[in-house]
RNA sequence: GGCCCUAUCGUCUAUCGGUUAGGACGUAUCCUUCUCAAGGAUAAAAGCAGAGUUCGACUCUCUGUAGGGUCACCA
């Protein structure tokens, strides 16, 4: 049995810096095409040379491949004009569009040749495959334009060749297209090209409700790869605003999205994009990294702490961020004194109603637990230590052990702490702390 | 305004005529705890409205309402 190969494509238009909303898009027409063994190609919409600039258009290949989306083939939509010219004559020789010659728009008084379609009419229905049926009475386009002059081909001419060239079989982009398909849709006829099947996403929402856009504050990808997030976040994110498998799972990797996905489960209506449901699937994705995969990333953010010291704090790290980059701004507050002796605050390493001296016993007495200690591990050092902080309050001796080793009002747990520090430095701090107390 | 699309907790969503309308994020409370997190538990929280169809509607139909998209010699 022959069945074509399915084919999707992701057209952006290089005019921008391109965001989720954008890239949300190539992930449903990735998905689809692979869940069916198809063919996935970008295409770069450049027909406007005006705006379209090459850095753009290098950082969609940069964003799509930072993602895992990979394309089996990449057009340039402004290397197939030719193509575009052949057929705009072709319409023009049968009659089905016309050259008009008429003043520029742009006021500079020039006459252009503009090509128009010429319509009819008619009323296009078309089979969406997410919303059924869309029927649309083209009475009132007139004889749309389509290109600025028979070499100048636009957007709508474009697209209609070029996807039937590329041999595209399933359009999935934007809800915004909806009203474009009835124009694409004449011109394809006109043509006599075969009819492909269309499937209009719905829109990603900022928080107003509107779509989301640059000017609302939406983010190029690339800047969530430099904040630190990972791909697979991001992916599994974008690939849950307007589709769900059903089920209770929502932590996926991109091979576990295109098994699950299936186009009759994309939604209709418009979802907002939430940054504090990304920040959770970002955790969760950490969560899934082998060890030594975050070792290595908290590496890359923490350059001034020893690796041995690094792979003692993992745990912890990991536990308290939701995004590498999260370190930044932790690493100043929350780690750093695993580098950096802390001053000694002699009224804040006293317990509630204790005093110094009583602090200070406590420390000692603790050095000499510790100084005998395993230190192999947090739950060794805990062992050893609990059995006298719970005979002389756990407060009055596990704060100021904290408090000496860290300096911190807020910190990890002191077990945690001495083992990351290991048994010199801790000693030093202890002996550090009591100095001042006894002072 | 014309045309088009959409409508379940604050947010993302499950449900494909019969459920105490389920889960997740976030929020609150409690437990755990030297502190902060994390973790565990619990709670509050939804079918836009009105008509139909049906023994029975969140689910099907219609109307209204609300929101959104789009109306270029951009894509």
């Amino acid at each position: 049995m022959v069945t074509s190969k399915i084919v999707t494509r992701f057209a952006p238009s290089p005019t921008g810096l391109l965001h989720m909303g954008n890239y949300r898009t190539a992930v449903f027409a990735y998905m689809f095409a692979k869940k069916n063994g198809g063919k996935f190609i970008l295409r770069i919409e450049d027909t406007d040379r005006e705006r379209s600039k090459k850095e753009y258009e290098d950082n969609i290949v940069e964003s799509l491949e930072w993602l895992g989306l990979s394309y089996d083939e990449k057009y340039r939509q402004s290397e197939h004009v030719e193509s575009h010219t052949k057929y705009l004559q072709k319409l023009i020789n049968d009659g089905k569009a016309y050259i008009s010659k008429e003043e520029a728009k742009d006021g500079s008084g020039v006459i252009r040749e503009l090509v128009r379609f010429k319509n009819n009419g008619q009323t296009v229905i078309f089979e969406d495959a997410i919303r059924g049926k869309i029927e649309t009475d083209t009475k009132d386009l007139g004889d749309f334009v389509i290109a600025k002059s028979i070499s100048e081909p636009l957007f709508h001419i474009a697209v209609v060749v070029d996807d039937y060239e590329e041999g595209v079989t399933h359009i999935l982009r934007g809800e915004d297209h909806i009203p474009n398909t009835p124009r694409q849709i004449l011109i394809r006829e006109a043509l006599g090209f075969p009819q492909p099947i269309y499937a209009h996403l719905p829109l990603v929402l900022s928080e107003d409700r509107t779509k989301l856009s640059k000017r609302k504050g939406a983010l190029p990808v690339t800047d969530y790869r430099d904040m630190g997030y990972l791909p697979s976040a991001i992916l599994n994110f974008m690939a849950f605003i307007g589709f769900n498998p059903g089920g209770e799972k929502e932590i996926f990797t991109l091979d576990e999205l295109v098994e699950v996905f299936d186009i009759t489960k994309i939604h209709k209506g418009g979802a907002i994009f939430n940054k504090e449901k990304l920040s959770w699937v970002n955790k969760e994705h950490i969560k899934l990294q082998s060890v030594d995969v975050q070792l290595k990333s908290i590496e890359r953010h923490m350059k001034d702490y020893p690796e041995d010291m690094l792979k003692k704090l993992l745990p912890t790290v990991i536990e308290k961020i939701s995004n590498y980059g999260d370190l930044a701004t932790v690493d100043n507050t929350e780690f750093r004194f695993f580098i950096k002796r802390p001053v000694v605050d002699v009224e804040k390493i006293v317990w509630k109603n204790s005093n110094k001296s009583e602090a200070s016993q406590n420390l000692k007495s603790v050095k000499g637990l510790l100084l005998k200690a395993d230190f192999s591990s947090p739950d060794s050092l805990k062992q050893s230590i609990m059995e006298y902080a719970e005979k002389n309050g756990k407060g009055n001796v596990l704060w100021p052990l904290r408090m000496a080793l860290s300096g911190q009002e807020k910190s990890v747990d002191p077990f945690t702490i001495c083992y990351v520090l290991g048994v010199e430095e801790v000693v030093i701090r202890i002996d550090n702390a009591c100095q001042s107390l006894d002072s």
